[in-house]
DNA sequence: GATAATTGACATTTATAAATATCAATAAAT
DNA sequence: ATTTATTGATATTTATAAATGTCAATTATC
């Protein structure tokens, strides 16, 4: 936690370059992009770049995909059960009108945010979307809400 | 919650009857059961039961699969999120042992649990499996534990 | 006691999610 | 400047999860 390698989080790789590394197609990367599963960096020009982090992000959706049967909708779903408002700690307001807090089938940083604390929060660089691109860390953050409340 | 029906939870139904009225086929529906993702009364001769509340359970389990696109393992894996150690408020020793703590593939009710509190419980009848049978109940139970926490 | 339903195990089929292909337009790289 | 890669949108293919089919043995029901 907290050491950010700015390395890591550059955005270098082109879509294709990306592909290539996690060999798949770009057609399958901009389809994953298109479910919420992932948020590239994006030129002015509407190119996308991905980062060392972005890449490991995407082979975990794939050992997801791959290994362990999860259909894309399953870890949208999966994703959709991040407390994000407790690691954010919007307003009981925020959280009456929030997507994110009242769905159950979409990360939370597939929605906008309008009228609530996320609104001009950058959700690539947010915390929620850092801490839990891995579908196993969500568990781990269920287990320390649960033992903190002992 | 509470309220018991006895009527509901009375196991009445054979798997042909179960399948008949969920429009699906007995293999379905002992695939599923094989998956973990149902428990069903079973009489001393080893065939199954079901109860009204079993198939409300498979209804919700089916609309997870036809409607929300949730593929098995993922509905397996979302299981696994549920934080039952904190329903049963199982030991920190029974937790380190615990494969349903520790895991993340399977429902805890579709494990034996040597060597813990749930050892000689019956998992058909555990406030665990009863209460979180629907898959939007486990987020609610989410903000449940991190809206009491603050 | 005879017919119908269940059991588990293995094989097969089918429905569809996931992955590609194609396209013309725009942007980047050499 | 010309080639190569990108964009989004629509259509098509493919891989495989999900659902059935079949079987002989066991159990339930009439």
């Amino acid at each position: 936690m907290t050491h950010t390698n700015i390395s890591q989080d550059e955005p270098i790789y082109s879509i294709g370059t990306a592909a290539r590394l996690l060999h798949i197609s770009v057609h399958t990367l901009r389809m994953y992009e298109r479910e919420g599963l992932f948020i590239p960096y994006k030129k002015d020009s509407n190119q996308r770049l991905f980062s060392k982090k972005d890449i490991e992000r995407i082979e975990c959706i794939r050992r997801a995909i791959n290994e362990s049967k999860i259909s894309i909708n399953g870890i949208k779903t999966i994703y959709s059960l991040i407390p994000c408002w407790d690691v954010i700690e919007c307003s009981t307001e925020d959280r009456k009108v929030c997507k994110a807090y009242n769905g159950h089938t979409n990360a939370c940083w597939s929605y906008k945010h309008p009228k609530t604390i996320c609104e001009n929060r950058e959700c690539r660089t947010c915390e929620v979307y850092n801490s839990f691109g891995d579908c196993s860390s969500i568990k781990e953050k269920i287990k320390e809400i649960t033992t903190t409340n002992i």
